[in-house]
DNA sequence: CCTGCAATTATGCAAGCGTATAATTAAGTC
DNA sequence: GACTTAATTATACGCTTGCATAATTGCAGG
């Protein structure tokens, strides 16, 4: 009977269960204190186990950070998608719901634009992360390509892609802006400007489907 | 007659000189690898001296890195005088320009992106940084505010200021995709769009003041 | 020439980092 | 209930980090 008591209990999760812990922890943490704050360590302590189990999951620190990213485009992935399974028919007012939602909390966020930064000088090293995060933007724009060309009107394929890079900037311009410094301007500015913004690049009146919540 | 002549040879320069060396030490590690490339001993030897001389300059290792954030706003902004300086007199061929040289390199580069986003996530920590950049970003959107409303065409405050904010974002979008993803886009794409959409807000032609580098 | 001072180097330390490896223990199987 | 196996903890190692302090040395003024 060793008095060996003071030794951690724990219980048995699934594979699965911990990784995605172990994941969210390591976004949790880099949003709130950049790269340099999700230490092996206080992923381990954040999602309740020791920092050897890190290893047994991962092999290696930098593939869990790889794995956090994956995670990440999948989630705003998903975000993505989830606006336009709720959003109406008509397709201008689909595309309005679209950017506007991409131009409102809990997209515009300082945390998300601080975890997006800590993981931007890693596209130019890492060839993993640098084909997801392409994938994603790509398909962020292909999406929004196909919202424009539902749009009741002509329109050849240069200038459908013109158009989509083009309100896509404007939007990412304003996602980075907003969440940098939202005291820089007034409620449901963004949005607003956004949805005027994409409007005048499309010849169309998008703030007449401003979703009801701004005034 | 001691043998310790591997002691180090040194020149005594000047207090600026040292400063501006380690801080440009600093910006160049940072945008290479990210800020955790830039530690003391990577910095002074980059800028060819020993690190404990970092201390003898800076309070800290963070009073360094407030330093070195100043003067990269700095040449930000000397940058964007610079252009302005030598543009033509023409309000919609200033404009022009201003929109162009934002939007090509070496503005647009992956270097300054990095560098940019290793910064991002001290803003919501750091007082005296988020004061230097919504410093910086009030200064170039209010640059490009004076430009749009040198156009010749009536304006009320209202519609400048969401014009303003509206090409800021194009502006900062596109800059963010090109430097992120530059094979994503044709050759001299990025500033084509970039001076059609600010013309299409502005109800305005700008391509046609186009700098003759873009074909 | 030399003397003093500050700029610079050299050395060391405590803390934190990622990782490797061994010891434990929870949980399924017969 | 013994046995096995994999999940989990515990411990330790080598390296790097920022920082403090002491030892040098270039350089200017007498």
């Amino acid at each position: 009977m060793a008095v060996t008591g003071n030794r951690r209990k724990f219980k048995r999760e699934g594979e699965t269960a911990r990784r995605d812990a172990l994941i969210d922890a390591a976004l949790q943490l880099m949003a709130e204190g950049g790269a340099q704050a999700a230490t092996v360590r206080a992923i381990a302590d954040r999602a309740g186990v020791t920092p050897g189990l890190i290893r047994h999951y991962f092999q290696s620190k930098e593939d869990l950070t790889r794995a956090a990213y994956g995670t990440l485009m999948d989630r705003m992935m998903a975000a993505n998608l989830l606006v336009l399974e709720t959003s109406p028919v008509d397709p201008a007012a689909r595309l309005a719901a679209f950017v506007a939602a991409s131009l409102c909390p809990p997209v515009v966020d300082a945390e998300a634009l601080g975890l997006w930064a800590a993981f931007i000088h890693k596209l130019r090293i890492d060839p993993q992360i640098r084909l997801a995060h392409e994938a994603a933007y790509l398909a962020y724009r292909d999406r929004l390509q196909l919202l424009i060309s539902a749009l009741p009107r002509p329109a050849d394929a240069a200038t459908l892609r013109a158009q989509a890079i083009a309100c896509n900037a404007v939007i990412d311009g304003l996602w980075l802006e907003g969440s940098a410094l939202p005291e820089a301007f007034e409620a449901g500015e963004v949005p607003r400007i956004g949805l005027t913004s994409v409007g005048v690049i499309l010849n169309l009146d998008l703030l007449s489907h401003l979703p009801e919540a701004l005034t």
